[in-house]
DNA sequence: AATGAATGAGTGTTCATTCAT
DNA sequence: TATGAATGAACACTCATTCAT
């Protein structure tokens, strides 16, 4: 019986299956956040990949494959980067905050594959969405971590961990779910600031404010405040 | 030229466009909740709804048509109901928590609508895309007044205010968005109830703080937590 | 679950249902006799029947059910019409002829669709594939039911009954299998009249053959011997 | 221009092409048989034969020529054991008896084969489907010696040769067209010698029925009926 | 006003065939 | 000579929409 995480390809090569796979998810991960899942058709995932359709065929077996592997892709990157964005942070506190910086950096940049994970989970096959659900699951295990040390070292106050992950997982999200309503208004640098006085600082013992005080600024987290950023250290 | 919110009909009669659209609507949401917009036909909404195909198309346009009044319809329910809950609720740190508790109670009462809503906008073509966008702000609206009042009534310190309110989106949202998160580990009762700890209580000054302290407990919101509630009355 | 020899329809009015299957099905006999199953498109019956490619796929489910029920009707043709020829037809001997006589000329009216079941029953789902075996074997059962009546009527002397019913079958769809060969050189009635010599006479006992001389000419089986015929008779 | 019973090859070793074509036929007449011509692929032979999808472009033109030169295969093996089997049998009725033996008996063993000759061989390109009758005309004419030969010796009275000689032909392939009518309820030895029986005894003079007596057994034909059959000797 | 049969453009998918290596 | 990745035309099937009744 198939596994339903698995998904077959008729070529053997496997690097050429890694090259080719990356290849087409990239085209159908753009085109599936811009137009939708069931408007994008395999010919246009063809046209804007560069490659044939029956090519498409011969690395994924169906369409809900490629939509299995985009959303698998768009999730990994979350786990894959916020750890590295987090390497040499010892702070519980300064973990804490920059791991919220990174993902929002992260889905900033992903902001249109962030909104297609939300839209198109559910046209998954029942099986599948399942494996994507333990995909989240996973990447707020990291938010979880951070949670819990401020907590144990007592930088935080007690407070219902479970769902205060998942407000910044909300607060995270909702920069890409809620962007028309942000955008022009808030830099997403303003945005996580403001956001860390709203969902982190609140709990903050008066140990984890000193801390807190003291921390680098979590700036040069987004391309596009890089200049700004550049200017308020000169100052 | 056709304004987007348009939504022509080929009845004449009002009384019978409203009922045979409300029929139709029903299960539209109904359908489109639970397999998604793209995978349900006109011909079963039509079934569900008793109706023929034929009969779908004097009152619709297309099926544009009907997934944004679906959506419409949904959103006016958050519009017209979290109103009738604040009614006769004076104090404002009583309106801002009667507020999300209602919210939530609808949520909850439409929660595959509400995924719904966050699934299938996109779907919609551009122009009205924004027409529902407005119709989101003007939700969120209510949920501003109560929290300005808050703040303007020295219950609450000064926070970002529209990020505070777009958070109190997200949490009621969540209920629905990830239900399978919290489902079985939180009933609706507590879910609020722990939300407003983190959301609402860090904000309080200590005059808003004496204020929750005797205020009504806002139980019977949600039809599960009947029971439960009538017996705290009880007491 | 649905039985193997059900075929579904979205048209619920029956009179149309067997007047559209009828029209699509005979366009289906002719084009899968003439061009084979795989190679016939569903966009060639359709123009063939002068229907829309959209009108077939509401009274049948997929292209396999079409194949099954042409290849019913065909079988059902047999069973239909060797019983309206053997009507009033008393004597065993004769009723054995008069079959095969029956048989040979439906044969040759349904020629290429005789060869199509030959070609074609194995393209059907297996499931399907012995339904159509069964219809066979039903029509067999007329040819077993003669050849016995002569056998206990002391006309034919015992044989394996079973071989010679096969026998007499092989050599009927020969007519069509093998036309080919036997075009040109023998016409329909020649060949059933020789091939009754051959399969028949040689078994008959002499009580048997006293009845065949009395008996009456099977002429005027085959459409194109009636002017022959017509002519044995005149003189 | 292309004779139509021309096959190209790319390759020009013709010791080479004789082994390569054999091993890719082999895969394909099982295939063939198994499942069909159309449902049958270029790379399921591919597999089957053990070689690249490219390798049987090297040795056939296209998919009609593996099919064409798979039907040959067949008949041409009919053509080339008939007569094996026939040498050193000197009396004509003998002869024949050991024909319709050799035969059936080559039907047995490619009893899939059969029927897919019966299946596909309207699948071929038009010039082509005439060679592969004029090769089946071949193999009925060993028959057809035997036959005449039987009524020149005056062991068989006159008879329609021509019909008999098919009747013989579909007595052979009704033992694969009709397997599943006969399997379990005749062995291929009973089958024959039943068949005998029906279709050639009838015609014998007393001077034929008499050397039918004193002829040897045909036993030995078939791999199954061994065991019985030495068994039958022994005594 | 209401029906549901009829339409056909559009989609996912297959597979014979080619060709660079 | 041998490989198998790449191609794209062709097909079965779907479903929003129309329209005669």
């Amino acid at each position: 019986m198939a596994s339903p995480g698995h998904v077959d390809s008729l070529v053997t090569d496997s690097r050429l299956i890694e090259e080719r796979r990356g290849q087409i998810l990239r085209a159908a991960v753009k085109l599936f956040s811009q137009e939708g899942y069931y408007t994008t058709t395999i010919a246009q995932i063809a046209r804007e990949a560069g490659v044939s359709i029956g090519l498409i065929y011969q690395y994924f077996g169906d369409k809900d494959d490629i939509l299995f592997l985009s959303l698998k892709m768009v999730l990994e990157t979350y786990e894959r980067e916020i750890p590295l964005r987090l390497e040499g942070v010892k702070h519980p506190v300064d973990r804490l905050c920059t791991a919220i910086w990174a993902y929002c950096a992260i889905v900033d940049r992903l902001r249109e594959a962030t909104v297609l994970a939300y839209r198109s989970t559910n046209s998954l096959r029942a099986d599948r969405r399942s494996l994507i659900k333990d995909e989240e699951i996973r990447s707020n295990r990291l938010l979880e971590g951070c949670l819990r040390e401020c907590i144990d070292g007592g930088y935080m106050r007690a407070v219902n961990e479970y769902l205060l992950v998942y407000q910044y997982v909300m607060f995270c999200h909702a920069w890409a779910l809620k962007y028309w309503a942000f955008q022009g208004k808030l830099s997403p640098a303003e945005y996580v600031s403001e956001g860390v006085k709203i969902l982190v600082e609140p709990f903050l013992t008066s140990k984890g404010k000193a801390a807190l005080a003291t921390m680098r600024k979590n700036t040069g987290n987004f391309k596009h405040d890089k200049k700004r950023a550049s200017r308020a250290k000169a100052k």
